[in-house]
DNA sequence: ATATTCTACTTAATCGGTTTAGTAAATCAG
DNA sequence: CTGATTTACTAAACCGATTAAGTAGAATAT
């Protein structure tokens, strides 16, 4: 094994000799023991300060039992990456995760997370203190059985009913309202749907939203003026133009997210509807990229980078056995975006964040604690 | 620290009594060690099989001082993972991993990676075994100081000109090549180039392809019509917009990237130059969005994909010491894909992967190995 | 003055593997 | 038939941390 040169890195012997200490001396320092004199404390510091001195993770893991490494499951790695959502949820995984001095390892579950419990193997061998997962469906009812070993998992925007499993999720039925909710408000009647993949929380509870503004306002739910376009752009164009060819089509669309939404606008330009007063439309998620389709795409901002610093956040309460009793679910708040794809005024905008404009408007609550 | 029940893990020992042998005996087992006899391997395996039994990697790690664990670095996670590009890069990087059995953290530099060397550190601890590089620039120019270290480092799709650091490439200067000559061979006499950042070889090789095509063809170099987009889509409408207010403007545009070429296609349309025979634009990389463009773009190929597994077998022969002499450097092929963005017919495909859908035509070479 | 408790450490066992050195039995050479 | 080599294993040291148990010496209680 062609191992390169260089130094050694120091080990806990060579501090302790340095200090003039023993080993478990050091290592009291390193886990703020309070038995340690400060005395004793400043001469240890100094030691591993002139030494460059950094803990052997796998020496660590392997005496205490215990694992800095926290787990992250995703359905799939390339394809699903590239889906703004997923980037941006890892991003906040991470800099939460390297906030804390632990480490990220990846797993993807090729849609088969867990068929052969194999994952827990990874707790029982303590290679992981933790897992999260982001992009679980309600196909994963298995995940119950994650309930009763009390190993650290949280879910992240995402649960299952009826299932306690910790997470973190924006409140998806708000948003699927609010879009909507805008719709009517600016006088639309006829609202169609362009819904998720129905193995979602995310998209059932969208189009939850949806029904209940409807519903509020007196309009009666159409089931023909929903219609499934699967997370995909292409998807959500064919079922943009199926509701576009239904005998009174709908004046507006809500899509389940940015992407499809972004697909609906596909399919209008290609039916020729190209005035925003032929068809409004709304997404959902603010991707970075909703501010460039033609024309801009007002849509509801969730905030998946705040909900997976949260979800980690939990996960460490849960490995330090700081939550006592089973399940905790934080909800976070979501805002409408307004921009041009509905022909709604701009209105003034209430918050700034990394996607929000000077020429965004954006009209709704804050996140939540 | 509530870590759970569920029984233990198995653990060599319990494998080893299990088999009637000592732990050396499964150790070998586990390691190929060929001194086993056939009899005895296989009651060590069925033992293996019997209890579930995975080696703790952390203690293997700590005992054997070498690591099954990659680092990953990338610039930035979130933003950039966004980036397909990444995105598609890290799917390859972990499938290789996964494949061998290995496991892999992932860190972001920040654009500040080893600022402070403190990265050597996780390979003197033998916290990983290798590292890969996606993303690197011209700035990271510190990297030498890798060369004389030896550790096991492979920069994938990037390197540094006199600085013998192992990689695997795509022929960046054929892409720029090809996209030109397919631009010259259709007419275009006066085209301009959106170049990327120049801190990235990307750009630079992209670029150089750019002028040898137009050299080639006998048409004398402007450097009016270059004009630099920074990888964004933004900066390259705004790039396009200055290139279209010349006195003489191109007519046709070669963008480094697919982004920017969308940049550019933004720019086009609100220019009023709606005709495809106003300006002709071709891209590079070939991402999954560059078929939905308006209107669907001509681009080249990378296999960023193939890139990163092979940079992984790559860093496994360099662990593995399987690579004599100091640094080796792999040149992965690209080819033309013609959509709409030009007029040009579609040819018929050559060859089919995962981008290259039906209503697409390929020119050009095959990955050569 | 003596017993007891605290304080501030240290010794030694341990985690679960790998690896060096060693050994008994089987095979081979002469 | 005897000594040398090979084959197929095992014993024990080791990797670098944590942690339970132990121990001087100082402080406090009686």
């Amino acid at each position: 094994m062609a191992n390169g040169n260089g130094p050694k890195a120091a080990t806990i012997e060579m501090v302790a000799a340095e200090a003039g200490v023993s080993k478990t001396t050091v290592s009291f320092v390193l886990n703020n023991n309070p038995t340690i004199s400060s005395a004793t404390r400043e001469r240890v510091l100094q030691a591993i300060a002139k030494l460059g001195y950094h803990p052997n993770v796998h020496a660590r893991n392997l005496s205490s039992q215990k694992s800095r490494t926290v787990c992250v499951l995703v359905p799939e790695i390339g394809r699903i990456f590239e889906d703004p959502y997923f980037a941006r949820a890892i991003g906040g995984v991470y800099d939460e995760i390297e906030a804390a001095e632990y480490n990220l390892i990846l797993k993807k579950t090729s849609f088969q997370f867990a068929r052969e419990k194999e994952y827990l193997n990874l707790f029982r061998r303590a290679e992981i203190g933790g897992m999260l997962y982001i992009g679980s469906t309600l196909d994963d009812d298995y995940l119950k059985d994650f309930v009763s070993t009390h190993h650290p998992f949280v879910l992240v925007n995402s649960y299952l009913p009826e299932i306690p499993i910790p997470c973190v999720i924006a409140d998806n039925v708000k948003m699927g309202y609010s879009a909507t909710k805008h719709l009517i408000d600016l006088g639309h009647q006829r609202i169609g749907h362009v819904r998720g993949s129905t193995n979602t929380v995310t998209a059932m509870d969208r189009c939850e939203g949806y029904k209940k503004a409807l519903a509020e306002a007196g309009i009666v739910f159409d089931a023909s003026l929903v219609a499934d376009g699967h997370y995909s752009r292409n998807e959500s164009a064919s079922a943009a133009r199926k509701l576009l060819e239904l005998p009174v089509r709908p004046t507006a669309i809500y899509a389940c997210n940015d992407i499809m939404a972004m697909g609906v606008q596909d399919a209008l330009k290609t039916s020729g509807l190209r005035r925003i007063s032929d068809c409004a439309v709304v997404g959902s998620d603010n991707i970075e990229m909703s501010r460039f389709t033609h024309p801009p795409l007002t849509t509801v901002n969730m905030p998946i980078y705040e909900i997976s610093r949260a979800a980690v956040r939990l996960l460490f309460d849960l490995m330090e056995g700081k939550l006592p009793n089973g399940s905790a679910k934080q909800v976070m708040d979501t805002y409408l975006v307004v921009r041009e794809s509905c022909g709604a005024k701009h209105q003034p905008r209430r918050r700034a964040d990394g996607w929000t404009r000077s020429s965004d408007a954006s009209v709704g609550g804050r996140t939540k604690k």
